[in-house]
DNA sequence: TCTAAAAATTTACACGCGTTAAGAAATCAT
DNA sequence: ATGATTTCTTAACGCGTGTAAATTTTTAGA
């Protein structure tokens, strides 16, 4: 292999026998070179250990192969699911991502896109937090990079926008709950950071009036992204205060209800549909772990794969096109039910 | 604020009045300038918006700021954790961390580190997948880079190894079993990737030997990174099997223990200390979930911190150095024993 | 075999910053 | 105020690659 230590393209054109403009072609698509000596490089290439200096590579460029991709928060495992499939998806496309995470705080997500600005990238995929993100600043970041959203909506802002459709999804849950037994109630944080939370909310309330319910909306008190510890806190002082006028509750998300399930639990409330069931828990998301909760947890699959794909290619669109489009595209996936024994 | 677009540091010198290798210096050290300078710079950015292009800045450096972060699986929310605190660590030294996960694939690890190297990073953090990770590459990258282990080690590579002390930490948990109730078996995954997971069976053993009881280890198929899957599966038919010659099941990590409790709660099986609960079981990391399965798990708290602050002090002690360390330091840091209900 | 088109080579400059050397200016100690 | 010292400015080169223009070589088509 490696007989001596190449130092730049200059010495590769050496030994290889290529000029330095044409290497310089091929590394930046080989397929705009002839086959034949595509081959010689190629041969080279297995050697001599040569790669071209990135920073080099990317100096004088406006835009360069990076995307961005910035998710609110890896720790919970839907966005490090999301955001890993977001990432092979570019990777497979021949870019190179850059997974950032805000680690839950809205300023963090202000610093990433700063630190993704001087990394040049050809776009970025941002999943916003929503009301807290700093508007001004994504629009100010759009206006340099084409930004795709996904999973959380900034009404009017960035390029497209490709999201679960909650109201489709809310409704299906909801229908299924009214069905099987009791209609729901509905148990959320009080001030839910999450636009998605708002929409499921305004969903619930037009589901149950299409079907002819009474809504009841229960609220947690609490901050942060520990929403399973305030599923568990709050959601379990309602159940012993018994404040639920009704034996169904529907979570805004199966986070809050993993946290439900625990402290109905420890209350000794057997939850499920069968014999001897006193409570229904559902929730909405599909979780990696919501199959495992005790009871395994009825809740809305959100197409993870589809919405990834789409972001991905959405941006990928735009990139080659090398032009913003006209007009901006929101794109909802269904919302698939996943009848487990929660509920 | 930005009057005008200033494209490099010849127009910032321009337009801040300071000549444009002082600015050099101030940008990679602001302290090297004089205050009354300093200031009539700080001053000028505020009111220009300036900031040295990254890839020009580092092109010409053999090394840079970059702190590269490898974890096996940020789907794993034991590495997404203890990846965030070695992140922040980071950024809060003035470093720029890199964090990739290899997606559970061993493959990703060497292309993450063949990705790195061309990021001429001033070091590395890595959690190795042990076993089935590819020693040489590592070793051939850090004979470029200096390299940090944490949580897996690789015997005799890299700079450093820092993490959980199994010996003591599966010690804990056996003798507090032993104490509580029946001597408890092993459960594990049958070929294990990870070398932890070798030393606590090995500790499980030597501590059932030196407590006088008879070790009795199960061992789960499958492969993969889905472990809660093979805790559910394997450890579901196990206990319907009634294979289990004890009532005391301690997997070796948590995420197989998530899934054997929600076999147990399919089966109704009751899990826990209290009357009429026929089994208990244990985990060990004190997964972030742990708190909220049914009942909530009794297991061993890695010190996430510890171990983070750790691995990245070792790091950057190495980096003020800017010499090699002569010998190999390992630290473990030792578990904490977290008593929850399963147990 | 000849010709037109395609592809590679040669030459040269650009990019933005690090860095050095020599000289000018500001600061400090006396 | 003076000299010594620190700090800054000016001028210039280098880093590794992109890229353009002019030229030469190779290939494809008849």
């Amino acid at each position: 292999m490696a007989q001596q230590k190449i130092r730049n393209m200059e010495e590769f054109a050496a030994v290889s026998g290529i000029s330095r403009p044409t290497l310089s072609k091929y590394f930046n698509d080989p397929g705009s070179v002839r086959r034949s000596t595509r081959q010689r490089i190629e041969t080279a290439l297995e050697q001599y250990d040569y790669r071209p200096n990135v920073f080099a590579v990317n100096q004088n460029r406006a835009r360069t192969k990076n995307i961005g991709i910035v998710v609110p928060n890896l720790a919970d495992p839907f966005f490090s699911e999301i955001g890993s499939k977001v990432e092979l998806a570019c990777i497979s496309a021949g870019y190179s991502p850059i997974l950032l995470s805000s680690h839950g705080n809205p300023a963090l997500e202000r610093d990433n896109l700063e630190s993704l600005r001087s990394l040049k990238p050809a776009g970025v995929l941002l999943a916003p937090f929503g009301r807290v993100s700093d508007q001004k600043d994504i629009e100010s970041f759009n206006r340099d990079v084409p930004v795709v959203l996904f999973d959380a909506n900034v009404e009017g802002t960035c390029e497209a926008f490709v999201g679960t459709n909650n109201f489709q999804s809310v409704d299906l849950i909801v229908e299924y709950l009214c069905r099987s037994g009791e209609p729901p109630c509905f148990f959320e944080m009080k001030s839910p950071t999450n636009p998605n939370a708002n929409k499921r909310r305004q969903a619930y309330l037009e589901s149950m009036a299409r079907h002819g319910h009474t809504p009841h909306i229960y609220r947690a008190e609490g901050d942060g992204w520990n929403f399973e510890d305030i599923g568990s806190a709050e959601g379990g002082r309602f159940l012993s205060e018994r404040a639920f006028r009704t034996d169904t509750v529907l979570c805004s998300n199966d986070r809050l209800a993993i946290g439900m399930l625990s402290a109905a639990y420890r209350q000794g409330k057997r939850v499920g549909l069968g014999e001897g069931c006193e409570l229904r828990i559902a929730g909405h998301d599909d979780h990696p772990f919501a199959r495992y909760t005790c009871p395994s947890l009825t809740t809305i699959a959100q197409d993870y794969a589809a919405i990834a794909n789409r972001a991905v290619n959405t941006l990928f669109g735009i990139l080659d096109t090398d032009q913003r489009p006209s007009i901006r595209e929101e794109t909802l996936f269904d919302g698939k039910l996943v009848m487990r024994d929660s509920a």
